[in-house]
DNA sequence: AAAATATTTAATCATTTGATTAAATATTTT
DNA sequence: AAAATATTTAATCAAATGATTAAATATTTT
């Protein structure tokens, strides 16, 4: 392989190729994407795919790497920063959660397509157990609301958080249009804090 | 076509083929989906399947409306319903939405992979549109919280029920076994009340 | 310029898969 | 039993699609 060029702004192409799965597969689903049509949305050809990633599935596995491992890098070290206090933490967690979301909208659909796929394996790339077990986070949670679930509460926060995106199909309609959308999300950056912490206070 | 034998608690082969659809529709997504693996499912042939409905095509029409109408025969009316309370509504909903799904948990992400293929299709089947402006339910909470927009408030009511359905592949091993999972359910049937309700009192 | 690398073009394969068909067998209904 | 209906079996089609190949052209690097 080679990678070179890189003209200004402009992509490598193996790059071009990679975003392009990520929106032919997160349009169709894995079994419906057609690597002509990645092919078609990168701008190159069906036989430079190949050439770059061997197979369909190397480049679906390869996407899906490294997408989940985006969706940690932001949120794992928030979970376990020593120095902030749970408030802050609920604060920054869906901040930088929404500010993703909003740079990736197609994020949680994508990794939803994998669930069915593999869930064990991706509850592995999450590492989901350890985070509910070790994160400061959750030991935080723990120290305030003893007698409230983290899985409960988590469930609830992220169902906040996500659910958005991923119903955005059929709920933006209901919005406006995309600036409209975009403006509800900013909103619910201080809106979802506000309420969790109310249960934390009250509930 | 024909439906008769319907041997005691057996279904009708036309029904076999529409539950073997949800399983196999649910589990590969449409596109993954063969026909072959139905047929196997339903434990008939892909001629058969084929003289029932045709087209797998039109199998997954036939079987996504039908699940939508239940989904929403479920809700509907609890919306519209002029003799209870915001907050009677709101354990209602929540109760019954919840049950529903313990009874059919492949049902969000069988919907969902809907929402992929035809966007608009389920927006105008879910006549969500309509619901917001005119139900009994979003009435009464603008009455009690003019200050809370509906949207957001449904964002979060929706996502804190159906996200740990949607999630679940990757949530139950966090939980312990099935029967673990389903009690947190029924938990939740107090819980998100309790919370929701929080957040009409003081948010 | 020469060499190395990247990309395209175009043709072709093999496999998968949705769909169809005809004939045989089973089951239910009349 | 006869007729109608349901289901299976087995073979086959045609289209879609992932993948490969070789040769031509373009671009970058040395």
């Amino acid at each position: 392989m080679a990678k070179q060029k890189k003209a200004e702004l402009d992509l490598t192409t193996e790059e071009k190729i990679k975003e392009a799965a990520i929106v032919v597969f997160t349009k169709k689903g894995y079994g419906n994407a057609r690597t002509r049509d990645i092919a078609e949305e990168a701008g190159i050809n069906l036989a430079l795919l190949n050439y770059y990633f061997r197979s369909k599935e190397k480049l679906f596995e390869i996407v899906m790497a490294e997408r989940v491992g985006k969706l940690f890098s932001v949120l794992g070290p928030l979970l376990y920063d020593e120095t902030t206090s749970l408030d802050e933490k609920l604060d920054r967690i869906v901040d930088n959660y929404i500010t993703m979301l909003l740079e990736h909208p197609e994020l949680p659909i994508f990794v939803l397509s994998e669930i069915r796929n593999s869930p064990e394996q991706l509850a592995n790339r999450l590492n989901a157990r350890q985070h509910l077990t070790e994160s400061v986070f959750i030991k935080q949670l723990a120290e305030k609301r003893s007698d409230i679930s983290p899985i409960h509460f988590l469930m609830s926060l992220l169902g906040m958080t996500l659910f958005p995106f991923i119903g955005k199909p059929v709920l933006q309609p209901l919005t406006g249009g995309e600036d409209h959308y975009k403006a509800m999300m900013e909103e619910r950056k201080k809106l979802i804090p506000k309420w969790i912490k109310l249960i934390l206070e009250e509930g």
